[in-house]
DNA sequence: CGTACGTTTGATCTTTCTCAATAATGGTGG
DNA sequence: CCACCATTATTGAGAAAGATCAAACGTACG
């Protein structure tokens, strides 16, 4: 009875909000029954640009997103990566004016909830404001993370700490298969998350390989020895604060 | 009528939540009715520590603080830095367990507000919950930025860019006084801040030194032509949100 | 006035970047 | 199914930014 009988685009974003803390059946019954419609973006398209202030938030159905700033003289550095399941645009349910850019990292379908809805709903039910609060603070928590990863590690091992917030991520979501999962990244765009050039995140990435660290077929990854991995990347989960199951 | 007659400590905070979003004055008069203690720390002295959960929120009423993170190896990233009116736990609120260190810069006073009564504030006020929860946001946004800084930008205009961005904060709650300012961190610090070694912080700020952008008297920074230090530092305040004046 | 801490400087070493070329891959139209 | 094109991945050589190590110098403060 805890799944409705077709998966409706929703549910992921349930899925999610429910990680963090629990939900009354009724604050279910009031997501479930937010109002949206569904787009299919591109690779690379835009959901908001710096400056903007769009006016329903997204939430992924489908794909992968990521935030990204420009330098003054154009250099990228991307500052989030999101996936199915996750919204994009909590930001500006209070904010007026976007400070960064939001795009596609794959083609993705998106739900698009009038942010005049979301926010009535976060008005009237504590419970899902609490929820969306705890988003909020956990993205937050992986930010402060990432200045970490960007500021005081070496190349290898910020790519490896990398590689494993993207497992956990997607396992706590549901969507590894137990066998690594499919990184929909160019190593342009790794090297934009982290602070590199691709030429060098070739290097790290070929070095770990030969270190036994991580296999790769195209863009799907694979870690021989968890552990291992979790130890060389200096991984721990705690600032993804994920309820241990 | 819109101050106080003898000025209480969480009239900073009240300046700070005022800063981004309009309060009724019922909500002014609940915050300013807050319980809190007040509380003097030592530099170095931690108000929360990874792992633990805090059960009281500190507003600091004066004096600097810093939220730090350190590496499998020792190394410290400090991942944010706080001035006189801004609360240092609206994670905590609502995060049990903290994932990052909360140290003080300089010795300070703080407003140890309990956690409860706080949560209760922001449950009975919307104005206040919107105003904590754009707090929240900003800070968020801070992040971003800086992990753009760290990322993207070579030594000399990071630097340049934080010493920007503390001025405008600084001047925004009222504490500049217009002719530069007071920056209580070491090279060291200032280092750990930047991704950088403290060592390649001083050459670094002796050369914007050289180079005209900066003046230094001890500690204290001043900035003899503005437009071009903001400039040469890539700042735009945007990911501040601060209202234009 | 001495001690601890912070700043400054020099010399050398490493990591990462830059520039440039080559190879692999995926998708497309024929 | 195949040839072609655009993108992505890989590799090499050399340059540069920043780190490391070590020492000297200042300054504040007990």
């Amino acid at each position: 009875m805890h799944s409705v009988p077709t998966a409706g685009p929703l549910d992921l974003l349930l899925r999610k909000l429910e990680t963090h803390a629990p939900l009354e059946e009724e604050d279910r019954r009031a997501i479930a029954a937010l109002p949206y419609t569904l787009k299919t973006l591109e690779p690379q398209s835009y959901t908001t640009r710096e400056g903007e202030s769009p006016d329903s938030c997204a939430v992924i159905v489908s794909g992968f997103a990521y935030r990204q700033k420009l330098t003054g003289n154009g250099a990228r550095q991307i500052v989030g990566i999101h996936i199915p399941g996750e919204p994009l645009d909590l930001q500006n349910l209070y904010l007026q004016v976007s400070d960064h850019n939001v795009q596609m990292l794959t083609r993705a379908r998106l739900a698009m909830i009038p942010r005049a809805a979301l926010q009535a709903l976060v008005a009237a039910r504590p419970g899902v404001a609490r929820a969306v609060l705890m988003l909020i603070l956990i993205e937050a928590s992986i930010f402060r993370e990432w200045i970490l990863n960007v500021g005081r590690r070496d190349a290898s091992t910020r790519l490896a700490h990398l590689l494993c917030e993207f497992a956990v991520r997607l396992d706590a979501q549901g969507l590894a298969n137990g066998d690594g999962y499919e990184l929909p990244m160019t190593q342009e765009q790794l090297g934009d998350a982290l602070g590199l050039t691709s030429v060098h995140v070739n290097r790290t990435i070929r070095a770990l390989e030969a270190l036994g660290f991580v296999e790769r077929d195209r863009r799907r990854i694979r870690f021989p020895d968890w552990e291992r991995m979790r130890d060389y990347g200096d991984f721990t989960q705690r600032y993804l604060h994920i309820e241990p199951r």
